[in-house]
DNA sequence: AAAAACTATGTACAAATAGCATATAGTGTA
DNA sequence: TACACTATATGCTATTTGTACATAGTTTTT
């Protein structure tokens, strides 16, 4: 429906959609067209999912977010759960000493801590599983 | 896994789970034990959502809430949504002029604009679902 | 060889979110 | 009378997070 996407840009949706007063940037709302609100929560359980298998670093963390459809998330916003994790412990790093394509990079890899938190997220994860599942089922097809 | 639970106490995970420094109210960290960070998210779908099938006050929007698992969110938050979609024209509101068993509450019926929003936030809420399969899939059971 | 593009990490700032406390008030019940 | 339940609403403020910007090494293009 093509009348959906004029509807994006025309309507208080869309990136420019902000509820009640202010504006400007911080968070607003992006439900839709950049993505949705509900995905940048997914960060931090998809980082520690990704790390459960294999040591990365930010940037490579970066390309898998985008592979599961969360390209649109702020670089920054990785690079500090990243560095906060590290903080509280759930992951470790070190400069990897092989050079890369680039500048030297930070690789993370998760502890056992970590191992238990996902472990928990995991378990939350499925319960907003089904909740999104609840959700959609209320809504009738096409008014 | 009764493990599980005594980590949620000791660490930082939890509902006193806070990133980096910081100290207090505010949004913080809900991951485990009350809810996750992603489903104060979906409350806002889910409203749309319940509107779409009947005309509903405050109140009986946060039983329908508690009904999907979102019983832990704050009125304070529900309320506050629906007025502001009221002032953007996703909802609208009149006085209900048959008593009920309390104060005169205010019933919200969605608009055309909301039916519209919900139809955008559904495919939205498809994509999530999608990609947090996604995110499990990578987990591996157990380490 | 200079410029551009890509790889890579990080900080400062400002705007929005949302939990908590609190205020208000009508109805039903012990 | 007091308490519990129904019902709505606002102020405070800590926390989150997008944007802009800063930095810098490597590779490719002009």
């Amino acid at each position: 429906m093509k009348n959906d996407q004029e509807f994006l840009r025309n309507s208080n949706f869309g990136s420019g959609f902000r509820r009640g007063h202010g504006h400007g940037r911080g968070r607003g709302r992006h439900w839709i067209g950049e993505y949705s609100l509900v995905d940048v929560r997914l960060v931090e359980p998809a980082l520690l999912a990704f790390l459960q298998k294999e040591n990365l670093h930010g940037y490579g963390l970066l390309e898998k977010l985008e592979a599961i459809g969360l390209g649109a998330i702020s670089p920054s916003v990785v690079y500090r759960i990243l560095r906060d994790y590290e903080e509280i412990g759930l992951v470790e790093s070190d400069w990897d000493v092989e050079a890369s394509q680039g500048p030297p990079r930070r690789v993370y890899a998760i502890t056992a801590d970590g191992n238990h938190a996902l472990r928990q997220v995991s378990n939350s994860l499925k319960e907003t599983l089904e909740r999104i599942e609840a959700i959609l089922s209320e809504i009738e097809p096409d008014v």
